[in-house]
RNA sequence: GCCCAGGUAGCUCAGUUGGUAGAGCAGUGGAUUGAAAAUCCUCGUGUCGGUGGUUCGAUUCCGCCCCUGGGCA
């Protein structure tokens, strides 16, 4: 029998890879990171690299630009291969981009062409990015419409787009299929979060700290060594990462380091928030200070939202988010949720 | 104890020739189609250290007090 794929998310040091882990026990499933960080080898302590096998985890070199276009192709093929061993398929990962790409699909669109992009970048530099969205305009009214004229990386695409293929956004917009329909069943949403921000803004930073202790510094200290990396690839903006690197490269202390670092983790954190947010389907986790389950919260159009206390009262302390996942598999508990 | 410099948004600071104040960072909400752990947008009332005085009016001028840093004893 067919299963649904199952897809645990949340934001960053929520804990969703033990719960996924767990679950993949559990449910004789296997995993699929969908996470941009992950994929790259020779970040691991501070992408915190799961030990437990996942697909899609260091399937690239640092010195290599990922992109949704490759998750999305390297996770059908991840996908079929699991189905194909009877096992159950448990997607895990904050990157939200991935999982939309994944299900809703992209439009059939040329990849990025870095000599391109060299020549937009250089022309951003001496002009600024309002130029060459005045020149966007030209070629794409409606496009450029709904761009601001900062976003940078968003002009560069569309610039990117419209010079290869000489259509403009619309055009381009072709409504491709998605994966959804290929599934035999709709995938099974569960989000994992504190229900209290400060807990998760705690737990960043005892999770960096940590990460610091067990040697980040030096993994960092390793990347600077290759030839080849930059703070221009995506690798090395990667939270944390990039702040490290740039303090081995002089410009602040290790403490400022830190404080960015964490920073940058928290404004993650809060991006993430905002896909969940408006996620359809999602089931969501909401646990306490020490990862218990203290509340859920249902958005399924079709069955009525829980009331968070009324929950905790019926449930607290009797089921743990694993327990809690394991059930919400079986039809009869969420009906009766 | 004396002298000097400061005490203004959670932090670092700007400013008001007297009409109750603004940036960066942090935080918040949002956007998101091949870089997405990226990139971008929105949101700023705080006894302007305390207290007396001058003034129509003081955070701004004057006195005293408190605190911080530096110097001299």
């Amino acid at each position: 029998m067919d299963h649904a794929p199952l897809c645990i998310v949340g934001p960053t040091a929520s804990g969703k890879t033990d719960l996924a882990i767990a679950l993949a026990e559990q449910l004789d499933g296997e995993l699929i990171s969908v996470d941009s960080a992950l994929v790259y080898r020779h970040l691991n302590i501070g992408s915190a690299k799961p030990d437990y096998p996942h697909h899609l985890v260091d399937v690239c070199e640092p010195e290599e630009v990922y992109s949704a276009a490759r998750f999305v192709e390297d996770a059908k093929a991840a996908m079929d291969d699991i189905a194909g061993r009877g096992k159950r398929v448990i997607l895990v990962g904050g990157t939200m981009l991935y999982f939309r790409a994944l299900f809703e699909g992209l439009d059939p669109l040329p990849q990025a062409d870095p000599q391109l992009r060299a020549r937009f970048n250089a022309q951003a530099q001496s002009e600024g990015w309002p130029a060459l969205h005045r020149q966007l305009e030209a070629l794409d009214p409606e496009g450029a419409a709904s761009i601001h004229p900062n976003h940078s990386q968003r002009l560069l695409r569309a610039l990117e787009l419209v010079t290869l293929t000489g259509k403009t956004l619309r055009q381009l917009h072709s409504g491709g299929s998605g994966l959804r329909s290929s599934f035999p069943q709709a995938p099974v949403f569960l989000a994992l979060a504190p229900l209290e921000r400060r807990v998760l803004h705690q737990r960043i930073e005892r999770r960096f700290d940590k990460m610091l202790e067990l040697g980040f510094l030096d993994e960092v200290r390793l990347l600077r060594k290759r030839e080849g990396l930059s703070e221009a690839l995506p690798a090395i903006r990667a939270v944390g990462y990039r702040q490290l690197w740039q303090h081995l490269a002089g410009e602040f202390d290790l403490q400022e380091a830190r404080a960015r670092a964490l920073a940058a983790t928290r404004q993650l954190a809060k991006r993430q928030f905002t896909w969940l947010r408006k996620w359809p389907n999602l089931q969501w986790l909401h646990t306490d200070e020490t990862g218990q389950l203290l509340a859920a919260e249902s958005f399924e159009s079709q069955s009525p939202k829980i009331d968070s206390k009324n929950f905790a009262e019926k449930y607290r302390s009797k089921l743990t988010p694993i327990q809690f996942a394991l059930r919400y598999l079986d039809d009869d508990f969420r009906s009766n949720l």
